[in-house]
DNA sequence: GCGTTACGAGTCTGACCCGTATCGTATTGC
DNA sequence: GCAATACGATACGGGTCAGACTCGTAACGC
């Protein structure tokens, strides 16, 4: 069920074709209950199925269980990934920086941080996880690399934790809203510029 | 239920007193559980009694619910706090860097990332994981004060900013498995030098 | 010993949910 | 029209759990 692109190049089966529709709305009702403060775990099928104005058949004739669908409707949510200008490795980082947890559907914020729970206890979702920023992280990579090219940024640094650097102090203020007294608005501009410029007296 | 040391100077109550041991037991049951995987929500007091070896009826003649036992037993969680030598700053830095997510009970670990998640749900426990983290985050701020006197930081810094700064990476990585490439044993000195003398070329 | 309260263990009702099955109906190819 | 498959709705058996309750027993002050 996870790839149903491969249904449309079949050799077309008899009977009534599945309703996209329902698909849509099933999908939909998913990613709404989630946004809507649902836990993954509190999430029941039943719930989904009323929310969708659809049968439970429907949805057990698509999906194996909670679990298949809820990946499905994961990879639905992920947004467009933010393209860095490639003018000035500052404002590039910032760009990216500014990016973390934000996403096209205004859902994915409220859906993040459920997910971040579920990612020690599936693997499976851990993997989707991984699978969502990995490009995230990949773009990040790219700009720092070139920073280095360009003489912007020390050659010696550790670019992978550097990455960290610049992408934890957002992640935990997003997710956890680890200080509340802490500006979300400037942070990113500021966690940019304290990581280049570093805190040391000189 | 939340102060049972109030009942330590009551007038004496008739009656057969409550069990000191029960109480340990239900607590130390509650966290067991959660340690061994269970999300917060799959934690029922059914099972709870049953591995405290108690009955139900023990558990609601101290506690409202769920969650009233649930604050009480993460409040019992929080280790001891992390003392900064106060010779090198980069030192205590590394330190409380280190300490991060880091517990006398070893089952806070395995705990730390599903109350992760509870906090955007519940205020209580929002307000709960505050209370645990604000104490260390005085604690590096402190560090971070007596760096910029003694001149070894910058005075110009934003010394909230900065704390994200240190805390984010090893928070993201120690809670999430952000990348899993990254050593996390050798991540709190990197990070403390990385802030410490920033990226740009210079 | 007596009243009081707590104890572990268990029972009971009412939710809620899963996953399957079965309605009558709708939509497709042949 | 007919077989095949889909649809929404609903019913089902089986499961877990919350809370309140009931046992017979245990621990306290008086």
């Amino acid at each position: 069920m996870s790839d149903m692109m491969s249904t449309a190049d079949a050799p077309r089966s008899p009977g009534r074709p599945r309703s996209i529709r329902a698909d849509e709305a099933i999908i939909e009702a998913t990613l709404d209950l989630l946004a809507e403060g649902s836990t993954i775990e509190a999430l029941s099928i039943e719930a989904i199925a009323a929310r969708a104005g659809v049968g439970k058949a429907t949805i057990y004739r698509r999906w194996a269980g909670k679990d298949a669908l809820l990946l499905d409707a994961l990879r639905r949510l992920k947004g467009v990934l933010a393209q860095p200008a490639g003018h000035s490795v500052r404002d590039d980082l910032v760009l990216l920086v500014g990016a973390i947890g934000k996403n096209v559907d205004p859902r994915a914020e409220k859906i993040m941080p459920c997910l971040a729970s579920a990612v020690n206890r599936s693997t499976d979702q851990f993997q989707l996880y991984q699978n969502i920023i990995s490009p995230r992280r990949k773009l990040m990579r790219e700009v720092l690399r070139r920073g280095i090219d360009e003489g912007v940024l020390r050659a010696d640094i550790d670019v992978e934790v550097t990455m960290a650097l610049l992408t934890g102090p957002m992640l935990i203020q997003r997710v956890l809203q680890w200080n509340p007294d802490l500006d979300e608005q400037a942070l990113p501009e500021r966690v940019v510029d304290a990581v280049l410029e570093g805190i040391r007296a000189r």
